[in-house]
DNA sequence: TACGGCCCCTAA
DNA sequence: TGAGTTAGGGGCCGTA
């Protein structure tokens, strides 16, 4: 606990600066804290601190109503953790926790824990929750970041101490500046043995270097390693079993914002709750109730941020969600801070000094909306900024539907979360490889790997070495084999037969491990008889279990990307006898696979057909058996999936996956096929259809944001050999507006548009939203010729004769091209006049709406055309939110009359 | 016009 | 300073 007593009541304003009226104000209004727990252990002060507000800053905080201030504080801290219990204010009880971040900051060494040290140290903070739903961060003192060396030979304990002594020396010199009373702690002569290569004695001196902090160690490894024993007091780490296996009720808040009309909604869920605790909503300007919501409505826009950043202390959410939070409302809601002057504001954070959000994790923002809509059948609903503007400036009624729509679009990304159970199983996956719920999100897939094979090495007393960074010379081998396509229109059953993650069965079938490679020289050295090894096509040599068992075998048992973990030359721990190993396996698989069918499933064997592979790809064979019946085609496929797993190593097994019916075959990568519950493919349909469209391509019937091309901008502009369409484009549009042009990383949309003849298609490529602002025609000729011919005939040909002549240069191709619509019809003969609007009768005083006849029925006008208003927008709302569906939501147009208009 | 090479994307 | 892999098709530029 908090030495400070109970942790629950706020520790007194603690200035080091002169007395401020902040210091009054905050006294009289003191803002409850969230209700973080410490460990027994710990005697960091993690409290959200007062002493955040600079000076110059206080006048600000002080509302100009102290009462409403209060009313505000009231209100929010219904909303705070639950109270501490006597249990554990008393310290009588010990906590059990689920963890959800981890972290280490450099502060000072503890003196009570750690008498004999002294200056500064790493201090690992454990985030997490309790099962009563406590905010625990639990301060770890004694953690020693280390690393081992092997032992020069014959080193005795006066050498090792004279070794240490000179390395001291050495790391002093590099670091005069430093505070540091101690680099290296101490040395250790440790029995390890490497996980490299195959070795037959089992552990061999190294050294254990100890130092004071992990910046010292240039690597992060060490954070891993957690299970520290301190004097007297076990942070014991249980294993996600029983009761341990449960998930605690983490506070996840999920909001959104909608910017113009400066509204906040929040809600907060309880993890394994179905419905949200809190929902709320923060205005500005007043806003009609809203059932079951709590509507908070505040005068200024400086109110509306200081509300919600009390609210996120209060709420002391562990997890914060929302619709591209971190790419738009987090970066706007810190700027808008900064422009109102509100300089306390992006401290949201738990800890003093830390601002919020500094990590942003993305959680496929690419495609949440395309995601929400299959998994949900809803959208978000983003509000054009035109009608938020209009509902924010009506009345309360108004503003009140807008918030509605922000209540809306903070829900989904929370229902998303439930749906797709990104808790569990983000939690799950941290569990199986022992890394941070935050590294999942924010890191590659390999920590994945290289903390499993810390935890399973530490486990068998092998340390892994800290490779170089690998010369860019080698680090290709080779990988899987394509077979040869036989092109064509199979109008016959074909049958797809599968190896069951070939890869992974392959590492596990023969034992392919750091740990099992046996070197060259000991291949020669050691004579191993060959029972005991197994030699790969690619002249490797692994031995076999019964030796040494792998542990990339055993922990292929739960994750499965490790072998491009081996494979990765510019990774942590490269092994290529590995990857190429498991690639030459894959080969023989392959093939071994194709020449068993085509030799067993023969009229000579006793069958009806010749059977012909005709594709394969890495770990699959496709295979004509020459029955014309699925039915037999299935059951053929079984047979001979059954019979080559037979011949197979375990676990490596070959599955009958499925029959393609029919089945088209362009070349290597390109096919296409029908499940044979689909048997037939309309020949004579699919013509008139690609016809058809031709011809609404060349007559320009089609929307613009069909043309629209994408590509990503993988480097800058200057980096690149050729010039590429998208490339010249980014271009462009940077010497048009610098703030709205594509940078790297981002994808390109493009159309190409007509241009003199012989230019370049880099020339001719324009962004679409430009293209409809000034009606620039687009070339259907190029579409036609450069993105559509080739595949159309590579799929026509094998079934249609002729392809080319009918398909391409048919009458449906001598339309008549309309250039782009422009305002030069019939129009320009027309003269507009007022009408009445109850009736049509054209008036002629420009300031009346209604003719005489129908004046005294203004309020059943107006009505009438409110309720109008409405449904048109509400018609707007839904065209909107269908819209967003094309095109992954990156351009989107409608017409508005004649005119385009773009949203994005 | 043919062809090598860059670039992007996708299969597995 | 953090990063899974190779095979292959195809668009299109630049050059012979």
């Amino acid at each position: 606990m908090n030495k400070g007593g109970n942790p629950r009541k706020r520790p007194p304003p603690s200035y080091t600066r002169q007395p401020s009226p902040a210091t009054k104000h905050q006294a009289t209004a003191p803002t409850p804290l969230p209700q973080s727990t410490e460990e027994d252990f710990v005697d960091e002060d993690v409290f959200l601190d007062e002493t955040l507000v600079g000076e110059e800053d206080v006048e600000s905080l002080i509302l100009r109503n102290l009462e409403e201030r209060e009313a505000l504080t009231f209100r929010l801290s219904k909303w705070a953790r639950p109270p501490l219990s006597n249990a554990y204010i008393s310290q009588s009880r010990s906590i059990v926790f689920q963890q959800l971040e981890i972290d280490y900051v450099i502060g000072e060494s503890h003196e009570g824990l750690l008498p004999y040290s002294s200056g500064p140290a790493a201090i690992i903070r454990i985030f997490g929750v309790t099962g009563e739903g406590h905010s625990v961060c639990c301060l770890v003192h004694g953690f020693e970041p280390y690393f081992y060396i092997n032992c020069p030979p014959g080193m005795g304990p006066d050498d090792i101490s004279h070794f240490h002594q000179t390395l001291e020396d050495r790391m002093k010199e590099k670091n005069k500046n430093s505070r540091v009373p101690k680099f290296v702690r101490r040395i250790e002569l440790v029995q390890k043995r490497s996980i490299m290569y195959y070795q037959q004695q089992k552990s061999q001196p190294f050294l254990k270097i100890v130092m004071a902090l992990p910046t010292m160690v240039a690597s992060c490894r060490g954070i891993l390693d957690r299970g520290i024993q301190i004097d007297s007091i076990d942070l014991i780490s249980h294993a996600p079993e029983g009761e341990f296996s449960k998930m605690a009720p983490f506070r996840i808040l999920s909001f959104d914002i909608e910017c113009a009309g400066r509204k906040v909604a929040n809600l907060v869920t309880l993890q394994g709750e179905d419905q949200p605790l809190i929902r709320n909503v923060m205005t500005l300007n007043s806003c009609s109730p809203i059932v079951g919501v709590d509507v908070m409505s505040f005068d200024t826009e400086k109110e509306v941020f200081l509300a919600w950043r009390e609210f996120i202390r209060e709420v002391d959410p562990d997890i914060i969600i929302g619709y591209n939070i971190c790419k738009f409302d987090l970066p706007y809601l810190i700027e808008r801070a900064q422009t109102l002057g509100i300089a306390e504001f992006p401290i949201l954070g738990r800890i003093r000094n830390s601002r919020a959000m500094q990590r942003d994790y993305k959680l496929s923002s690419y495609s949440l909306n395309s995601v929400s809509a299959h998994f949900l059948s809803e959208q978000k609903e983003d509000v054009h900024h035109s009608i938020i503007s209009d509902l924010q400036n009506g009345n309360a009624e108004t503003r009140r539907r807008l918030a509605v729509y922000c209540l809306k679009d903070a829900y989904l990304p929370q229902r998303l979360l439930d749906k797709l159970m990104y808790a569990y199983n983000y939690v799950e996956m941290a569990r199986v490889t022992g890394v941070p719920i935050s590294f999942l999100l924010s890191r590659g897939q390999s920590i994945k790997v290289l903390s499993q094979l810390l935890r399973k090495s530490k486990q068998k007393n092998l340390v892994i070495p800290n490779v170089k960074r690998a010369g860019s010379e080698q680090g290709t081998y080779e990988g899987a084999t394509v077979l040869e396509a036989k092109a064509g229109f199979y109008e016959k059953p074909i049958a797809t037969l599968d190896f069951a993650s070939l890869y992974p069965s392959i590492m596990m079938a023969y034992n392919l491990c750091y740990c099992t490679l046996v070197t060259p020289e000991d291949v020669r050295r050691l004579n191993l008889p060959p029972e005991c090894v197994n030699r790969t096509p690619s002249g490797e040599t692994f031995v076999k279990p019964n030796l040494q068992k792998g542990i990339l075998p055993e922990i292929l048992e739960d994750a499965n990307s490790v072998y491009g973990f081996t494979g990765a030359t510019v990774g942590q721990l490269p092994c290529l006898e590995i990857s190429s190993s498991v690639t030459s396996y894959g080969r023989q698989m392959i093939e071994h696979t194709k020449k068993l069918v085509e030799d067993k499933f023969t009229v000579l064997g006793g069958y009806e057909h010749n059977a012909e592979v005709i594709y394969g790809d890495t770990d699959s064979v496709m295979v004509q058996f020459g029955v014309s019946d699925v039915e037999a085609a299935m059951n053929l496929g079984r047979e001979a999936a059954e019979h080559i797993s037979g011949t197979s190593t375990k676990p490596i097994k070959l599955e009958f996956e499925k029959v393609y019916y029919p089945y088209l075959l362009i070349s290597k990568k390109r096919y296409a096929g029908l499940f044979w519950t689909n048997p037939k493919k309309d020949i004579p349909g699919a013509v008139q259809y690609v016809k058809n469209t031709i011809s609404d391509l060349l007559m320009n019937r089609m929307d613009l944001s069909l043309f629209v091309i994408t590509k990503g901008l993988t480097k800058t502009g200057d980096d690149y050999e050729v010039k590429a369409a998208h490339v010249e484009l980014a271009e462009r549009m940077r010497k048009r507006d610098a703030a709205t042009a594509p940078n790297v990383g981002d994808r390109v949309p493009y159309v190409i548009i007509k241009a003199a003849k012989g230019a370049k298609a880099y020339e001719r490529s324009e962004d679409p939203i430009y293209v409809l602002e000034n009606n620039i025609p687009i070339d259907p000729q190029y579409y036609l010729e450069n993105q559509i011919s080739k595949p159309l005939l590579r799929i026509f040909e094998p079934i249609l004769k002729n392809a080319s002549k009918e398909l391409l240069h048919g009458s449906h191709t001598r339309s008549i091209s309309i250039s782009t619509p422009s305002n030069s019809g019939i129009m320009k003969f027309a003269k507009k006049q007022l009408s009445c609007i109850g009736c049509k009768a054209l008036i002629s005083n420009a300031d009346q709406t209604l003719c005489l006849h129908c004046k005294g029925r203004e309020a059943e006008h107006y009505y009438k055309t409110v309720s109008q208003v409405s449904e048109l927008e509400e018609l707007f709302g839904r065209l909107w939110t269908q819209c967003q569906e094309c095109q992954a939501g990156i351009v989107q147009y409608f017409t508005e009359g004649r005119k385009h208009r773009k949203i994005w």
